[in-house]
RNA sequence: GCCCAUAUAGCUCAGUCGGUAGAGCACUUCCUUGGUAAGGAAGAGGUCACCGGUUCGAUUCCGGUUAUGGGCUCCA
């Protein structure tokens, strides 16, 4: 007798060992056919798996994430089955599951083509349709290596190899392909119907650049047609908010071959960068830092002795005037230190908090480009704080304040925060490190939030902090951080005369909250699907004439606003009222100001907002009002 | 940097099985002075990314370069 417990809690018997499938039977058809995997004692299995003894067991379905997962790892296999059918000489090596869907990395002689890839599809349909059963096996570790050998599949065979001796595998098959694989996977083949190969890429064996380049194939999988088609259509509408695109509609930026990665910021954009930059500035200067500027170019020899040159060589721009050599810099943190050194300091200066707008310069390899997310010249919001070693927790605490602070602002309100500790190649002792990680994590928690470790990811100098934001169709962007450095400032020469009259390194925080100030007007831009928030539009509002016979009052508005302050264009065209509308609202203009026969009499002004509400008639004064405190309103959609 | 793809008017794109190109929008001029998302007409605009090769002839085919896109690797 066999007693197994359900999930509502409630026992069956059975009389002897069950599959995972007979339980879904006795339970009833209807969950027997959309069984893809059972839950045996917290264990995922096959429908195959038999129980022989007491157990509690589950059914998962599509219907629940695992049940997709194992969906999508079923389909990777079917992906791996088709190109064999398709191109026996092919060698696959792995697929595993990632967000959305799947991929499977192979080995072939030439590379995929478009047209491969709807012939792979087209046999994958014919092979789901077949309904082929999906079997498990269980070899011996050795015994796997000489079946995958004995076919040919090398890539499989050092997979394996590299697997502890002695461990039994398991292999699944379907039809008459065979893959390593620890499962589980759904009963047969027929349970994938809706999925779709989306692209072909290259990737590294292993993920190492210093091996050969395989190709991947990456391919979306859903429980139903209607999920697939959906996520097609969110695929859709993400592009639709590429800021890239958007860039060019609103007129913001430009990029060109004669600069690759390094952006031309348009009058439109570059106020966008101005309400970001100023908005910033005057947070930072309240919050007790100091703003300085540093030299674009400095002597490779600085560079040396901070240890870049030796790390970064490669990635730095590098000039040369009378035999002497120069390089733009990278980063600021020298320079600061630079300032740091001018006068003699006290332990009474500290914490001494430098802040830059600095424009940086790094040689990026030209395949990371990617649009104002990933350029060759950028701008951090850097700062840097020298203190002692007693006050880092204090001075952490401050920052995440302030960077919460300028999140909310910005409208994000989601954080996810990262400790990342010492990596294996270090400076400085273990008793610094302690210190430096406890400082840390007790800063995180004192704030109370959630965080997540990262162990061994922290720079070689210290530990540090990474801030990343949720954007309004969940995907996530590293931006802020703070990093702890006891390296640097020994390097550089920097010292403050403490209390009891030696001479010691102060501790230097390096911190940036919005990270590149390129990147994050990217992410802005994304975020809000270039519906900016009012406080950051580049045109708050347009004055819109209906005839050339109220062009003078429009202007008079329109100059009375930018007077008060607000960024407000005229549009006095010899052109339809209706044209002008439609013009500025798909430039993203707030509020439009309508002005014909009856504003000119009344001395008032017909409101539209760029959504289409018609906030009816009103004297300017009282549209000033409306407009300033939806200014003032950082943080919420307007 | 590596793999694959792409590069045609300001923008979005068509096209040429090798005989030097076309649409819509934008632009200019004219008509229209119109009340809440596109009024009408005419005109101008392209070394078909760049450099080579094949050819009587290359924007088209081939090779290279550059940039861009999708991945991989990297990101102080």
């Amino acid at each position: 007798m066999l007693a197994i417990t359900l999930p509502d809690g409630s026992l069956r018997q059975f009389d002897g060992p069950v599959s995972v499938l007979d339980v879904a039977k006795a339970i009833g058809p209807g969950l027997a056919k959309a069984a893809l995997a059972g839950r045996v004692n917290d264990r995922l299995v096959d429908t195959s798996f038999v129980i022989d003894q007491d157990a509690a067991v589950s059914l998962i379905t599509a219907s629940q994430p695992e049940g997709l997962e194992v969906i999508r790892h079923s389909t990777a296999h079917l992906l791996a089955q088709a190109v064999k059918a398709l191109y026996p000489s092919a060698q696959v090596t792995i697929g595993p599951v990632v967000e959305n869907g799947f991929y499977y990395d192979f080995a072939y002689e030439r590379s995929f083509t478009p047209e491969d890839l709807s012939a792979i599809e087209q046999k994958m349909s014919e092979l789901a349709k077949l309904d082929l059963p999906v079997a498990r096996k269980v070899l011996a570790r050795d015994s796997a290596v000489s079946f995958f050998d004995s076919i040919g599949e090398r890539y499989k065979a050092e997979i394996i190899r590299s697997i502890p001796e002695g461990e039994p595998l398991s292999l699944y098959s379907q039809g008459d392909f065979t893959d390593l694989c620890r499962g589980p996977h759904v009963p047969s083949t027929g349970k994938l119907r809706a999925f779709k190969l989306t692209k072909i890429a290259g990737a590294y064996w292993r993920g190492d650049s210093r091996n050969e380049m395989l190709q991947r194939i990456y391919g979306t999988a859903w429980s139903d047609t209607k999920s697939l088609e959906e996520y097609l259509t969110r695929l859709e509408e993400a592009e639709k908010r590429d800021h890239r695109r958007i860039g060019k509609q609103l007129d913001l930026f430009h990029f060109q071959e004669e600069s690759p990665g390094m952006a031309f910021w348009h009058e439109r954009g570059w106020t966008l960068w101005q309400q970001v930059e100023q908005y910033l500035r005057q947070v930072l200067r309240k919050n007790g830092y100091r703003e300085v500027r540093c030299p674009q170019i400095l002597d490779s020899n600085l560079w040396k002795r901070s240890g870049h040159w030796e790390n970064f060589r490669e990635n730095m721009f590098v000039t040369d005037s009378e035999e002497r050599e120069f390089a733009v810099k990278p980063m600021n943190c020298p320079g600061h230190v630079q300032i740091f050194n001018q006068g003699l300091k006290s332990y009474r200066d500290l914490p001494l908090r430098l802040a830059e707008f600095g424009a940086c310069h790094r040689n990026e390899p030209s395949g990371a480009l990617h649009g104002l997310m990933r350029v060759r010249a950028f701008t951090q919001d850097d700062a840097h704080i020298f203190c002692t070693e007693a006050q880092i927790q204090e001075e952490v605490a401050r920052f995440i304040d302030l960077l919460r602070l300028v999140y909310a602002d910005f409208g994000f309100n989601q954080i996810e925060v990262k400790l990342s500790t010492r990596p294996p190649k270090r400076v400085g002792s273990d008793e610094t490190w302690d210190k430096a990680e406890e400082a840390l994590r007790f800063a995180l928690d004192s704030k109370q939030m959630e965080w997540g470790l990262q162990p061994g990811e922290g720079a070689f100098y210290g530990p540090k902090i990474e801030f990343s934001l949720r954007d309004s169709i969940g995907r996530v962007w590293q931006c802020g951080t703070i990093q702890l450095d006891f390296s640097l400032p020994t390097r550089l020469g920097a010292e403050f005369v403490a209390e009891d009259n030696s001479r010691r390194a102060p501790v230097m925080l390096h911190r940036a909250i919005l990270g590149s100030l390129e990147r994050f007007i990217g992410i802005l831009i994304e975020h809000h699907a270039g519906v900016l928030p009012a406080w950051l539009a580049p045109v708050q509002v347009a004055t819109l004439s209906i005839t050339e016979r109220f062009g003078r009052f429009a202007a008079e508005v329109s100059e009375s606003l930018e007077n008060q302050g607000f960024r407000a264009i005229t549009d006095l065209r010899n052109e339809k009222i209706g044209l002008k509308i439609r013009e500025h609202t798909l430039q993203r203009v707030p509020y439009l100001l309508i002005i014909g026969e009856r504003e000119v009499e009344s001395h008032t002004v017909a409101v539209r907002t760029r959504g289409g509400k018609d906030l009816g008639a009103m004297p300017v004064a009282q549209f000033a009002a409306h407009l300033a405190e939806d200014v003032a309103q950082r943080g919420t959609e307007s």
